[in-house]
DNA sequence: TTTCTTTTAATTGTCGACAATCTGATGCTT
DNA sequence: AAGCATCAGATTGTCGACAATTAAAAGAAA
């Protein structure tokens, strides 16, 4: 969860929506599943209107499909789905970086310097905690995003596209040897935005992402071959 | 308008939505009005369910910002959020153009072709109504956005802030001299993408954007001094 | 048995009313 | 007179019920 989501004023269409998108991020409700709008009121316990609310958020963030008349169903992970989604977020982190290199402070750089080393001495993070890793992955994404200074990029990353990244990776997996070699590749990152270097910050972090994308499409393509 | 936008079922929300988009795109909602949803729903004749639905999927698109419990406004155009705006614009369908010289059949490059060829020899056009103009432009981006064949990238492209740059542009004007030389650079830029040469269209196309982006520029700054 | 039609049940879309919250005006205190 | 508290009015958020549409089940015809 974005420590900066909601300001003041919670609503109950905004308490549904992160406890439904939870569920669908973790798999608690399954790719394809068909949504039932009376099912899930009664399960949240409130009305249809602040539930099609969050529906119309989920939407918005990939997560769940809508047809008119016909309802809802939880996307299904593919591998066309992956590489279009990465696709487009090696170009926008790309951007995020090169923005991040003009205008990110002195004080935000050092911010997410001392995030990393912290991470990385977490008890939790070194006994290899899946959960940890991706939320202190997700931090030090979150921060270069919110350095580039753009609010549009910044929308469609953190609010939009993030949420179905962090579905895929969950849902298959972050494995093994990938994990201290990406706290190597985040230092060389913010070093490259600390040299105000945007050129070489892109190209770290397009390969960044790439090696993360190739992880989760051979776990997709086991399973598929396995099960199929 | 874009074609293919309601399958068949058009639901009372799907017109209001159009409704009010066209309104804040034109102008006849003035930016930076306080949207009033009771007021809204007696001038369109509906309730206020349907019309919570379209706000939503404004607020999705810029058009609207909305604060819990405060209520909805029109979006204010400014010289940051242009450039920030535009920012994006030039690396997405930059990206397009790459996608599309990789992706478009020749079947889908010669309708573009001629869509080109079509709209120059319209009388309107040369006569320079600057409606056909408009359409025209947004037609042959549009083709370009959905040869990309990335359904992530034609979402970004032209459900949430295509409506936003027709504001900037129907506000602020497409004027004079412009106008014939965007038709030239949109032929450079299908002819780059038929010879399969992404890197050129992808520059030609940056180019065409930042362009239009200094039209504009100029358009705002003129009025940001001569109001002010 | 298969296919098409009809009917039925369930789901989505819409409505009007009520509750919670915010904005602005009024009046009080310092 | 300035600032703060209180209160009235209006607006947004939520609810339960009804209408419109769809998907599925049952039945009839080939």
């Amino acid at each position: 969860m974005l420590a900066t989501e909601f300001k003041d004023a919670i609503t109950a269409a905004d308490r549904v929506l992160v406890q439904i998108r939870t569920a669908i991020v973790d798999g608690e409700i399954p790719a394809g599943t068909k949504i039932s709008e009376p099912e899930l009121a009664r399960r949240y316990d409130l009305s249809r209107a602040p539930l099609r609310e969050a529906l119309a958020r989920l939407e918005r963030c990939h997560l769940i499909e809508r047809t008119p008349n016909a309802g809802a169903r939880v996307v299904k992970l593919s591998i066309e789905g992956l590489r279009s989604l990465y696709q487009l977020r090696e170009e926008l982190e790309g951007l995020a970086c090169r923005l991040a290199a003009e205008h990110m402070t002195e004080q935000e750089i050092a911010e997410v310097r001392a995030l990393l080393d912290q991470h990385l001495s977490t008890q939790r993070v070194r006994e290899g905690e899946s959960y940890y890793q991706e939320a202190g992955d997700v931090d030090f994404h979150y921060r270069v995003i919110l350095g580039s200074k753009n609010p549009y990029l910044i929308n469609i990353l953190s609010d939009e596209l993030y949420f179905l990244v962090r579905m895929y990776r969950v849902q298959l997996g972050m494995n093994g040897p990938r994990v201290s070699r990406a706290f190597d590749e985040h230092k060389a990152i913010i070093n490259a935005i600390a040299n105000r270097d945007g050129e070489l910050a892109d190209l770290l972090m397009r390969r960044h992402i790439a090696a993360s994308k190739r992880n989760i499409e051979q776990q997709l393509l086991q399973q598929g071959t396995s099960h199929g």
